[in-house]
DNA sequence: ACTATATACTGAATCTTGCAGTAAAGTCAA
DNA sequence: TTGACTTTACTGCAAGATTCAGTATATAGT
């Protein structure tokens, strides 16, 4: 019997209706495009492709490239109602996994240099997406969107991620002011730097924005 | 033979530290403390306690409550080691599943109604998180921390989650705000406000702080 | 000619989630 | 005090997703 389309299904066969794809392109470009909203396996991502096509919503068919084969996937119309019709399906709520944030919350368990370099790999991590995030704004900007008459779209989308990258930064620089005059990790409790803060966020203003 | 520690269960077992837990408790309270930064399934963290026992990291004991049996799992000192090791670890990237922000990114298959109601729904989602935290700050400073001696390290976890949380919700107005100029969802390409935009945005400016 | 990197996938084991199911204990109201 | 509803306290199983290893061709640079 058929699959059911999950969340993944409908994000690749968004792409799909952009320009049929190989499943190699597919898959790196869904990689590269919805890391941040929606970041997936590359085995997940060549497995989708597939199942949109038991389901109806696509096509493959082989190219030959040397002595290679190439499934080459295209969206049919059935494909195109499916992903209109998921425009109007409730979605998922939000996860956020962060474990070098969940490494501050433990930060009791180890010293003062563990948690810093949890901060530090968190920042470097987020830095690179950050740095790549700003570039494809620019090349937007000089030699224009790989599909134009997406560009509102994908901007708006880059809002999010700048706007989500830049406060993980501002946070991280924060917490290592914060850490950074602790005398250890354990046993501090409600310090008067502490309870300062716990003050702000109880009347739900940023301590980080003053 | 042992089976390998994940981060989940480090999590867990961190947990274990402040108190022994029943497994009913130690999922619910993971669920509700670990949310923001480390969301998982009650299933899986009913199995991670089991998990902590084969490893040698906790011990269980069946206490009966009426005709009921409920274990419940205290750490030993090789757990707390193993905690202590795991601090100096390498850390996972962060992972951000944000499903409301694909559907912008693809909301030229739907109205602006089917966008607009994905930030909705997004805006309630976190909306609800974002209460429960500011609500949660108050307690501490009337109430006090169920474990006072870790407050200074809660405190600072939980203001990177309301500043995610504030960050999400100005993200969502101005979406909300930038979408209320589109005649239609599709082909409006680099209008003057996405040039604009990304005009800022290539720059690392942020166009929500003005 | 050689090496490294990119292309182009697949199978299998393991990890994780979602859902259904079971059943006792507690709570409140008619 | 009986009945209805919620909370406590889990477990089994199917399906979804990730990780890892493996296979093999194509291409670019030295």
């Amino acid at each position: 019997m058929a699959p059911t389309p999950t969340t993944s299904s409908f994000a690749v066969l968004a792409l799909l209706d952009l320009k049929p794809w190989t499943g190699y392109e597919l898959t790196h470009q869904a990689q590269r495009s919805l890391r941040y909203a929606w970041p997936k396996s590359e085995r997940l991502l060549y497995s989708e492709p597939k199942k949109l096509v038991e389901l109806g919503f696509a096509t493959v068919h082989q190219e030959a490239s040397g002595k290679r084969i190439r499934n080459v996937y295209t969206i049919t119309e059935e494909g195109r109602r499916a992903l209109n019709e998921w425009t109007s399906t409730r979605t998922q709520p939000p996860r956020l996994e962060i474990e070098a944030v969940l490494r501050v919350l433990f930060a009791d368990h180890g010293s003062r240099e563990d948690v810093l370099g949890a901060l530090d790999e968190l920042e470097s991590d987020i830095g690179e997406h950050h740095q790549a995030i700003v570039e494809l704004m620019g090349s937007y900007l000089d030699g224009g969107h790989p599909f134009p008459q997406r560009t509102h779209l994908s901007v708006l989308f880059a809002t999010f991620q700048i706007e989500m990258f830049k406060t993980i930064e501002r946070w991280i620089e924060f917490a290592r002011d914060e850490i950074d005059e602790w005398p250890t990790t354990q046993d501090l409790g409600m310090t008067s730097r502490t309870e300062t803060l716990a003050r702000l966020l109880a009347q739900d203003q940023s301590p980080l924005n003053p």
